[in-house]
RNA sequence: GGUCCUGUGGUGCAGCCUGGAGUGCACGCCGGCCUGUCAAGCCGGAGGUCGCGGGUUCAAAUCCCGUCAGGACCGCCA
């Protein structure tokens, strides 16, 4: 049908009939005798002159036959690709036409979202979707290709498995011939991958589509995307480094060469003298005949603990480059009584000395909000004789070596604040590394070409406890502890490690995943701790504890956010804009109109009921919903 | 379940605080003119349940209450 793609003519193509189709991006009537069609199609756009008029209107699907030819003297567009050419004598075949577009296709003007999902497929011809959704193609290709060289096997697991009523809150789908029976969609596919590993795949991988019945949000959608990766006879570092290799293919598929930072100095480098990767968007490869050549050690690796005593939380952003101090050593005796704590933590903030106050009383009342009781600032300026001098109100309770030493330890100078919250060591942290992000985080324009990974490690295996007042799994109920930690398992559930490992980029958890447990034996001291009793794991898990009993392999494995990796990759703060069709934060797709009433009949085949008093009974809004073309 | 922001011709916004005629801007749409434009230009025109309901008021886009929708966040997301 065609000969050529629009965005693809040049002086090369000079002299040659062409045959593009495409949709029109602009029309431009000069009258009866010259009109020009900007003709689109995902490759650019092409400038086809006809001799005459024309009826064709925006978004009108034409194919146009014509000879490429430079465009006279002083007419070229240097704005386009194909500017220094046209299509001459085009020939126009209307092949669709269309309604007015609902809103602008280009990207100067912000539409509603709700306009843009209305009417999604209009609003995918834009440039932005088209880019993001061949770049979400590029990389989850580069992630495949990377694993399947790593000889990895891709396995398709159930969509329609079974209730395991721990975690998230689980879709559940009716079984029609067993009446009052329901499958569910699954969580993530974790319990099939470790089967697999049972059945002697030895390394699995899927781009697995998983399902969670839970409120949405910028990063959540109740249908996403892993890399859901398994693999036998490996260690810990085994599957980050096959993980790390597939993740730094795929930002190599998008076009991001460079790595931020290479060595992230703790105490305050200054981060906008990095190089902002100017790697060429179109010039990645993903059939490049090396998948794997990055280096995975370019990923820095860090414990639980030092993430959360350098930088405050477990999902650190290594592009600032400015982490926590400890000043237990210089405020051990001090006179103060509001940094008297079991721990004092301190944020450096380089030019805070002019932060207004009503600035400073909203950080004050941030921190609160985060759970601190308060928190202490010190502007840093030049005192009599060269000196420091400390403004602040508590600086009167502070002897001289407390001053340079809070000084000598955050490194800060003139001009700057130092930030320091006294608190539980995990709540000081905590609430300096949330400030340290809120003042300091690149924003999205910024730092978007600048890729902070890093993995973090050896996290505990329980956190917090449920309304029972037992542990709860950090990540899930199968994760190996640390070989020395199993002893204490019983006595002090708190202290024990567990092998598992996240992956972060920019702040954001990638992943995570885990060495599993392939001993019956401890999987049934962690179900202990967890209080779940024999009968209750055997009712919930049986079939995975008797795969356990019948020669399993050690195993482990990762699973990657694809949505999350994918809109990072693409400088998007939605993982919607990287999602062909989405749905809103209520859940609803306004296009289709889902989710929908069921006719009676359909009920009754199900053997279900309805019960009235749903919040939506009465179904008003159903004349907003719906986009009938 | 909760907090906050938003809702005005097809699109993006202003108007709201301080009530007084559906007032304004830009784009789009329709018609006319126009032989080198490229976000074409010039002239003219059409297009509105100010999300919805209730209240206050002589009078409500504007103030109050409720509700719906969209968004950000908290809870939640093993």
């Amino acid at each position: 049908m065609r000969s050529h793609m629009c965005g693809e003519l040049t002086v090369a193509e000079v002299g040659q009939t062409v045959r593009v189709c495409g949709w029109v991006a602009h029309r431009r009537a000069h009258g009866e005798h010259l009109a020009f069609l900007d003709l689109r199609d995902h490759t650019g756009i092409i400038q086809c002159v006809v001799d005459g008029t024309t009826e064709a209107r925006s978004e009108w699907v034409l194919m146009v036959e014509g000879t490429v030819r430079l465009r006279p003297e002083g007419t070229a567009n240097p704005e386009l690709p194909t500017g220094e050419v046209e299509i001459g004598d085009a020939r126009v075949v209307t092949l669709s036409r269309a309604d007015p577009p609902p809103f602008p296709l280009d990207d100067r003007t912000e539409t509603d979202e709700a306009v843009r999902l209305r009417y999604r497929f209009v609003d995918l011809r834009r440039e932005r979707m088209q880019r993001n959704l061949r770049l979400r193609s590029r990389v989850v290709h580069a992630l495949r290709a990377s694993l399947v060289a790593d000889r990895f096997c891709e396995v398709e697991t159930p969509l329609l498995w079974t209730p395991t009523p721990e975690g998230a809150r689980e879709f559940v789908v009716p079984a029609r011939q067993h009446p009052g029976k329901f499958y569910v969609l699954p969580q993530s596919p974790q319990i099939a991958k470790q089967l697999l590993m049972v059945g002697g795949l030895d390394r699995y991988f899927q781009v697995a589509r998983c399902l969670r019945d839970e409120d949405l949000r910028a990063d959540r959608q109740f249908e996403f995307t892993q890399l859901d990766v398994e693999a036998s006879f490996v260690s810990a570092e085994d599957v980050r480094s096959v993980v790390s290799r597939a993740v730094l293919a795929a930002t190599r598929a998008a076009g991001i060469e460079a790595l931020y930072p290479a060595g992230a100095d703790p105490n305050g480098a200054d981060p906008n003298g990095a190089d902002p990767a100017g790697a060429d968007p179109n010039g990645a490869d993903p059939n490049g005949a090396d998948p794997n050549g990055a280096d995975p050690a370019s990923i820095p690796t860090l414990t639980w603990h030092d993430a959360m005593d350098r930088y405050g939380t477990d999902k650190p952003d290594l592009r600032i480059g400015v982490s926590l101090v400890d000043l237990d050593g210089v405020l051990a005796a001090t006179e103060a009584r509001a940094l008297v704590a079991p721990s004092r933590r301190a944020l450096l903030v380089r030019g805070g000395a002019d932060m207004a106050r009503n600035r400073l009383d909203a950080l004050v009342d941030r921190a609160r909000s985060l759970g601190a009781k308060g928190l202490a600032w010190f502007k840093v300026r030049s005192g009599e004789g060269g000196g420091l001098a400390l403004d602040s109100p508590l600086d009167k309770f502070l002897s001289e070596s407390e001053r340079t030493g809070m000084v000598e330890a955050t490194g800060a100078a003139p001009g700057d604040m130092v930030l320091v919250v006294a608190d539980e060591w995990r709540r000081a942290c905590e609430v300096l590394g949330t400030l340290r992000v809120d003042l300091l985080a690149p924003s999205a324009g910024e730092g978007a070409r600048k890729l902070a990974f890093c993995w973090v490690v050896d996290f505990p295996l329980f956190d917090g406890v449920d309304e029972e007042g037992r542990p709860m799994a950090a990540h899930h109920p199968f994760t190996m502890p640390h070989p020395d930690d199993v002893e204490v398992m019983g006595s002090d559930p708190a202290k024990v490690r567990a092998q598992a490992y996240d992956l972060v980029l920019n702040g954001w958890e990638l992943g995570s995943g885990s060495i599993r447990i392939h001993d019956p034996a401890i999987q049934a001291a962690v179900f202990d701790a967890l209080g779940l009793s024999p009968v209750e794991a055997e009712a919930r898990f049986g079939f995975l504890l008797s795969a356990l009993r019948s020669g399993a392999p050690p195993h482990g494995g990762f699973a990657v956010g694809v949505d999350r990796l994918v809109s990072l990759l693409a400088g998007e703060d939605s993982i919607r804009e990287v999602i062909a069709f989405p749905k809103t934060q209520s859940g609803a797709d306004p296009m289709t109109g889902a989710p929908k009433e069921l006719a009676p009949s359909v009920l009754v085949e199900l053997a279900l009921g309805v019960s009235p008093g749903g919040r939506r009974a009465g179904a008003p809004g159903v004349a907003r919903t719906g986009a009938e073309p």
